[in-house]
DNA sequence: TTAGCATTAATTGCATGCAGAGCACGAAAA
DNA sequence: TTTTCGTGCTCTGCATGCAATTAATGCTAA
């Protein structure tokens, strides 16, 4: 059935990574959960590789206790799946789970965005602002790279804007997923272009306090991007000019 | 600090809960995330008890290994906060929480009904009128419990009809403590009628297929839900319109 | 009597051990 | 050659054990 069938377990990932000097007063299962999320939106662990436990312990340099307990919560975030008595693995999103997703993250950046057209304070303005500037010059160079980062702390921003801790909880969930999204279908120079330019338009609604504009143009912001993505990723024949 | 404070640990409670013969298919942390969450949701564990491993492990006939596990799942669901070398403890709503929580839920419940609005088939919609029916007879016959239970109802529905799994898994992450603090304000029997017409009116904006409509409404109504049950828990006094 | 400190009991965090389930491989029969 | 059953190994699921951390408690001294 399927086409890419690991024999039965050992993807043989020597991934080898724990010493995390910076944030060590956490939880190891909580550390765990922060790098292997990395890994799997990173890519280093691809879409459809089973991850056994003895492995990823061995690999993170910690037991089986805190590695299962991290894999609960990764399954509930979505980015893993569970089956019983199986390894888990990394969730494979097919074009319909993309789709779902940026009209979910649409829908709860409106909320946020209308939220936030009220909320924010003049500091989170000129922040936002610095942010916009600093992209467009990244464009205008042609700087793609730093976009993304932007792009991210742009919207994390506007999310954050909202003063609401549920809905920030629940986009951040559903971000990691998207991200693994994005980085499947990138380099798309006119949606870029367009990207740029809405994000100016959030801005200026949300400067101008209205929160109805400013839901609307980021949720059709959000649709248009996870369109653009799933365009590149769903049927990338069409350009099969190699 | 806390008025609230339990002396080191043995909240005592002999909850003693196992021995689930209908779904014991599944793994024995699931059964646990669903046990807790209805014993904190119900009431069962009241807002701020610790959770002692051994005590809650013991109860539930379980080792602490899958009962971790679900402690972990719970606290990512927001029903449970865990801190460092203490024990868990049932998360305390407080008035700020409320409202942010039923924001977010407006949010979610909004982009849920104006998908929905497209995608319900007639059967989901003659399920919806069925329920309303119901729902309108209970209210006109004063019984106020099955209000409750049909309202449940008619929302998952509704979030059902806009297949979209991770507004879903979002929404009902938010319901278990929307629930929580539902059971603290109960029996406003003014906002029951609105309520009740509300409802009618959003399933008339489904019906119209009429996705703004059905989406503001909705959304409205769980603010108003919302600002209700805040109203009956913050403040018990300065109810000005009685 | 009160403040400060050492002691001690209890609880979390993590590691390890063991039994059961599932898959792969191989042998035997059609 | 193909199919089916048996065998063995690996991996998950759960339980238990141990050390570190924490908070309560009793003791000492001012």
């Amino acid at each position: 059935m399927e086409e890419v069938r690991r024999p039965r377990g050992r993807p043989r990932k020597p991934v080898l990574l724990q010493a995390e000097p910076g944030l060590a007063r956490l939880g190891l299962h909580e550390r765990a959960v922060q790098r292997l999320r990395g890994l799997i939106v990173g890519g280093e662990l691809p879409a459809g590789a089973d991850l056994v436990e003895t492995d990823l312990s061995a690999a993170l340099g910690i037991s089986r206790t805190p590695l299962r307990e991290a894999l609960k919560l990764l399954a509930a975030e979505g980015l893993i799946e569970l089956r019983p008595n199986r390894s888990p693995r990394v969730t494979e999103l097919r074009p319909g789970d993309v789709a779902a997703l940026f009209e979910a993250i649409a829908g709860i950046e409106r909320a946020t965005a209308e939220l936030a057209a009220h909320r924010m304070g003049e500091a989170d303005l000129a922040g936002l602002r610095a942010l916009q500037t600093e992209m467009e010059a990244h464009h205008r160079a042609g700087a793609l790279a730093p976009y993304f980062a932007l792009n991210h702390r742009i919207h994390g921003l506007i999310v954050a804007g909202a003063r609401n801790a549920p809905l920030r909880d629940a986009h951040d969930a559903l971000h990691a997923r998207a991200e693994l999204a994005r980085r499947r279908a990138l380099g798309r120079r006119a949606r870029w272009d367009e990207s740029v330019a809405e994000h100016r338009a959030i801005l200026e609604a949300l400067e101008a306090r209205n929160a109805d504009a400013a839901g609307r143009l980021l949720s059709e912001h959000v649709t248009h991007t996870g369109a653009a993505l799933l365009a590149g990723l769903c049927p990338p024949a069409a350009t099969d000019a190699a």
